[in-house]
DNA sequence: ACGCAATTGGCAGTTAGTGACATCTAGAAC
DNA sequence: GTTCTAGATGTCACTAACTGCCAATTGCGT
């Protein structure tokens, strides 16, 4: 049964995430050392090294988790709701327990120093190319097309672009300049990016795949 | 006089990236240490580590070399011409010196290695933003905005995922199927990805800015 | 020829990361 | 309840990655 197993690992691996996120926040990544986050988790130093290859990667399940929450929502997508109306719902769920309102300000927090600590740039635009995967495999999905064809993969880059582009930016407004954003703002902007760098039209209801096409 | 010592300096940076990417090829990355490295270029170890802060990052210059000269070309666009006759220059005086073919292989066969080595796919990515950045004040110069403005910067990161979605494309058809593209395949699969992609139309000739307005 | 500035090499030392093996924990079988 | 077992963790020795310091070299200006 490793499937408790898992479960407990991952929550050792987002364990050390959050800790590392909250020293390079503090100190800097450079100031940072595996035995400090090792110390700061409550693990030895050997276990940080077995979940992660290196100590900017201790951040990258926190980032992978938004994404694949958000990817996870999108996939319910339904074809007659507009993306506004899912992205409303996405991103409201989206706020669910506690831990992931903690886990999505120290995001918010790490992308702010983004600029200035180009290894977890590096994390983060892996990330954004997560996003990128997943939402390769929901735009195909949406329009009855392989996850692999040149037009859905560019289709996907973009988009992915642009949600990182607006991430950035509400990042930055939020915690530089102290701005307040409504769900609505949020889902407005984003939105508005989507349908600006989609390459394809998947935002708007579609028609329903014909039912002897499907299960 | 500093210039040439500079120059000196990004000859050995570009020599070193060289010989480490063949040894990534050849062995992987993790396969090929420092020291490897240090001996196929002819320099000390020390000086690996002067120039780069990791092995994988080794690889840089040979990535950011091609995206800042095809940036360096781009930024010659006049606003009189159309994105395809401008692309058109820019690939073909791209193929000059020997050592910029080389390098462009290079590059080529690393992209198709890029799925089973994360880290180079990091760098990758960074180079692309690079791109994305230049990109950003190409654009903001054609349509007499700031490269700061949100619009730009959208712009920017999508047109720049597109330029990267068909770099990748380009390069596994070439390296894994043994694809062959003639430039003006080239040009056409770029400015079509670019054009789908552009958030802003800045492809077509554009009015040019009144002279007052000028230097 | 000399001096200066920048680059490089050598080497000691620190930090990052791995391998091998013992220990611990928690569910499964009896 | 005891035992068995698989997976996670800890300990420790070890290698690879990386830094600081200082001497040696290079290349250009005077």
């Amino acid at each position: 049964m490793w499937f408790f197993a898992i479960m407990s690992t991952d929550d050792t691996r987002i364990a050390i995430a959050r800790h590392a996120a909250a020293l390079f926040l503090a100190r800097g990544v450079a100031a940072t050392s595996g035995k400090d986050i090792a110390a700061a988790a409550g693990v030895s130093e050997r276990t940080v090294w077995r979940h992660f290859r290196t100590k900017e990667t201790c951040v990258e399940p926190l980032l992978s988790q938004s994404t694949l929450r958000f990817i996870a929502q999108m996939r319910r997508w339904s074809r007659l709701i507009t993306l506004e109306d899912h992205l409303m719902e996405c991103l409201s769920a989206d706020k669910n327990t506690q831990d992931d309102i903690s886990d999505g300000l120290l995001v918010v927090r790490l992308v702010t120093i983004l600029p200035h600590e180009p290894d977890l740039q590096a994390i983060w635009l892996m990330s954004s190319q997560l996003a990128e995967q997943g939402l390769a495999e929901i735009i195909a999905g949406r329009l009855d097309r392989s996850r692999d064809d040149f037009d859905i993969r560019l289709c996907a880059a973009t988009v992915a672009a642009a949600m990182r582009v607006v991430d950035e930016d509400i990042s930055t407004a939020a915690i530089i300049r102290g701005a307040v954003f409504t769900l609505a703002d949020v889902v407005t902007r984003m939105a508005g990016a989507i349908r600006a760098a989609s390459t394809m039209s998947f935002c708007d209801p579609l028609p329903l795949r014909r039912p002897d096409l499907q299960s």
